[in-house]
DNA sequence: TTAAAGGTAGGAAATATTTCGTACGAAACA
DNA sequence: TGTTTCGTACGAAATATTTCCTACCTTTAA
């Protein structure tokens, strides 16, 4: 596709998405910033591919930006709540056939889910039922 | 990357995903009857499109296929839970910084999940305390 | 026995995503 | 005042993914 999606919420991709997580964890940052966070975090990353990524995420209207210093101050326009649970409802959707229960089975049978991960959802649920 | 992955254990694509789904699903199964599925149930799209999917996700080695008769039946090569245990490991690792209680609270508090749905899940809980 | 229908193989094109090189301006500082 | 450092813009290349066209073979049915 070459136009420009605008209203249509677009998903964000792989990398896309570990840019807003950066945002949406610290906060309006300037590329610099963003790119030194996903150099340590993630994967070794040129700063112009982040700078070119961000940019293009500005194109997509999932990141404003403020243009009044020389150092570009970005800020995730999604809210995350939201977008995250778009993201997990369609992860449930296609992989489980929607159905929440499904993958808390798959999750709970998960050895990399811990006893005390167990613990708090279990609290979780005990409050729910209130 | 040019070379193909052999024992990387290469994740599947979306669209590869949705072909795995299928056989799955239905088990295994010719190109033409993974294609009208994918055709009623997703998107449209060609024959041989999905014909070139699939000899690739062979070259990926998540597939198999019976050659022995013209009509090939392809198989997944990859078993299912593993394979979804496995990106959905990813995806609360990404998502909810490795924290399962927090996918929960997302999934619970998500209105998309139906009470239906929220039972089943007190339920499985319910059994896991004994 | 020929035509139509349906199959595979493989390359190439279309699309989407990611990465980086180059140009150039502003700021810091020796 | 240079000159070095740090910033943005932008095009293009690299990579990944998806789609489809064409060639050609086998089976089926008239």
């Amino acid at each position: 596709m070459k136009t420009i999606k605008k209203e249509n919420n677009p998903e964000p991709t792989k990398s896309e998405l570990e840019i807003l997580q950066v945002l949406w964890q610290h906060g309006p940052s300037t590329v610099r910033s963003v790119n030194d966070i996903l150099n340590e975090q993630k994967r070794e990353v040129q700063y112009t591919s982040t700078l070119k990524l961000m940019q293009i995420m500005v194109e997509k209207e999932l990141l404003t930006r403020d243009e009044s210093q020389m150092k570009h101050v970005y800020s995730a326009a999604v809210e995350e709540q939201s977008t995250k649970g778009h993201l997990l409802d369609r992860f449930v959707d296609t992989m489980y056939n929607g159905s929440a229960s499904s993958l808390m089975m798959q999750l709970l049978g998960n050895k990399k889910t811990s006893k005390k991960e167990l613990d708090a959802i279990r609290e979780l649920l005990k409050k729910m039922d209130k």
